[in-house]
DNA sequence: ATATAGATCTCGTCA
DNA sequence: TGACGAGGTCTATAT
């Protein structure tokens, strides 16, 4: 397609507002968080109405660049090539293309929203409703509230008048949950001014350097798949015992 | 556009492992590992030819739905629906579109990677290069390396005997940043069996919490700016003085 | 606007 | 293959 013609066709659609995109060979250009530069290659350019670009390579699931929304748009033919400028406040991307090979716009529709379940967030409202899920003498007494202890997943008691905080992972585990849990019980620990607060992790597994420090820090593990999913693998199942 | 012929379309395109795009109105469900719903509304769906499907809605940066590579990818006519029947080990989605606007397909072909710097991994480099940057007597030993203490964003000692590991942070220094560097310091510690670890978060900012906590720790922070980066506003320059 | 943490995170790397 | 950490992460929520 003559890129003149492509460059008319881009205008257009944009006055209209609707989402185009672009079979091309192109190159890419970024400046702002970082830099960067993609050599001359076939690629699917996306733009959408709100200002968002995206550059697909044609494999892979993440766009090799992109501008997020409310990004200012413009085609231009400079050089023989047809470079579509895009720019917002401290960000750059320019898209060299050389040779457009089709070049689809319509408007699209869409007012409906994902209705998602199976969250970390669905994971600790299980564990609110079934607080026997951590232990027999678990009281839940918020979750996923921003107290002026910080965000906690499930906080409770344990009827003993030791205070319970639940981290909760949908996957395994890591050294980085341990670490999490940590600073809430310490946060915890210093604002009520108690010595003792019980820290669990709430996941389906836990790694076997999180197991361990999870053992040094005295806190505790709790098998507990989130809701909604696939049952786990029994290979993948880990047992907690075997680190202590 | 005929159902029946865009299916045709797919199944053909599929065969030559062209990328493809569908403009069309469709609803999604998912299940794997969360489980989503998405009514009808207008979409672009887009098949690459490593089995990479993504549907995008007319706004936003991200896929409201989407499949990784290496997903098996089936278009099926079914109650007087086109149906993309994708799914891989322990996840599904099926598209099901209603009505199809406009289908594109095409070889693209790009042997091409995308060069990038200003990463954390270039601010790390740039540190090890100018030690001065933590400190007069900073002597760094190794950078990002998978030590047997863990992965260290830079690590060296200040000349007098004492270890020092610097984590860096390419934007605002968080609670997650200081916890990290924290795991870090008190592994070398173990590990080494010495008594006093200097830790430094290196970075343009730090949170007013982060600050916090990195002094109760007897942590230390460099304002550092990576390179190859806007010049950071002066407004959002906060003053570590002010936390001690 | 900033801070915080999750995500069907994705992606690379290294043991 | 799992574990770990970065990302131009993105996104939603709370302050």
């Amino acid at each position: 397609m003559d890129l003149t013609e492509a460059n008319e066709l881009i205008i257009n659609s944009l006055k209209k507002n609707y989402i185009i995109t672009i079979f091309c060979s192109c190159s890419v250009e970024y400046t702002g968080r970082a830099k960067s530069y993609i050599a001359r290659g076939d690629r699917l350019i996306i733009i959408k109405h709100d200002g968002t670009v995206l550059v697909h390579k044609p494999d892979g699931r993440s766009p090799v660049n992109w501008m997020p929304s409310k990004t200012f748009i413009s085609p231009i033919i400079e050089d023989e090539m047809l470079t579509i400028k895009c720019s917002n406040s401290g960000e750059a991307m320019n898209a060299k293309i050389f040779e457009v090979y089709n070049i689809t716009a319509a408007p699209l529709l869409d007012i409906e929203q994902l209705r998602i379940n199976g969250t970390e967030s669905d994971m600790s409202n299980m564990i609110y409703a079934n607080p026997t899920l951590i232990s027999e003498d678990f009281v839940p007494s918020s979750r996923e509230e921003q107290t002026k202890y910080g965000f906690l997943d499930v906080f409770g008691h344990n009827g003993k008048g030791e205070l319970v905080i639940v981290e909760c992972k949908r996957y395994t585990a890591s050294l980085d949950a341990v670490t999490q849990l940590r600073r809430y019980v310490e946060r915890v620990k210093k604002t009520r001014g108690v010595k003792k607060v019980i820290g669990v992790i709430a996941a389906p597994n836990i790694s076997n350097n999180a197991a361990k420090m999870l053992n040094d820090w005295g806190f505790t593990y709790k098998s507990i798949n989130p809701p909604d999913r696939f049952p786990e693998k029994e290979k993948s199942q880990r047992k907690i015992k075997e680190f202590y």
